[in-house]
DNA sequence: GATCCTTTCAACCGTTGGGTTGAAAACAAG
DNA sequence: CTTGTTTTCAACCCAACGGTTGAAAGGATC
């Protein structure tokens, strides 16, 4: 599986969501973490499993701390997906608005000209992706 | 299911995701949408599905345009609920830093006034949540 | 060593998810 | 009305998921 599905995965159960909101605010022990939550440590166990090999959380294997700790650079890599598509998506809706924009003028003063291309299909394909 | 969770699950498959993809380069049909996939048109249908019921995706049920289009605000609840997170946790470490930094004064003038509290359990929940 | 807590492994159960097939609606056009 | 496409519904398969129980390692401490 791939990282952004492990990611996004992860952060689709509303325990694993609450145990990251959890962890923001500071570093935790398992017992800690599980404390909240009706279920076994075993369950807790999985799913920070299932956060560890999402990369969202690690946890110091070594003797002294045992404490479970918020990985913040994981959450870059679904920043940058989301906002690449957002941003283009928005960048689509200000180049129909200014189709539709330039339909307006062409209605008003109907054939000014007729120059440019009749590329009226509002809101298809671009070809520039 | 709440509607994180929706949003989460729907982007944590790949083919989902390309969707998404693609569509932020502009509206599709069905049947455009699904010609890159190897999958039977009534999982394509199964997918957006998912995407429309998370919110990420809009189809005009109309009779016209029978086109797929992207919902950009629907990024921005993923987007409110990591930048909390990741930002809590980044002042985190700020602050740490700051803890980390005036323990180190201590040590090396050691006794310079002794009059700020005494709190240096670095990294434990810090109560101003 | 023995004891206690933490962590992991394994098997199992019920539910959900991605995918298929097959058939039935909806809807446009002939 | 009939044809053809688009969309939906229903059942089924198999794999994965969240959770449990039970037992086995690991690691500190007495």
């Amino acid at each position: 599986m791939d990282s952004l599905s492990r990611i996004f995965a992860a952060l689709a159960d509303p325990t694993r969501r609450d145990m990251i909101a959890r962890l923001s605010e500071g570093d935790a022990t398992v017992g800690q973490l599980a404390e909240p939550y009706r279920m076994t440590l075993q369950a807790v166990y999985k799913h920070l499993r299932v956060l560890e090999d999402a990369g969202l959380v690690s946890r110091p294997r070594g003797p002294q701390p045992r404490s479970v700790r918020l990985e913040v650079h994981a959450f870059d890599l679904m920043d940058t997906w989301i906002e690449l598509h957002r941003d283009r998506a928005e960048q689509r809706y200000r180049r129909l608005d200014a189709v539709i924009a330039e339909m307006r003028r062409d209605e008003h003063g109907q054939d000014h000209k007729n120059g440019h291309r009749g590329r009226h299909d509002a809101a298809g394909h671009p070809d520039d992706a």
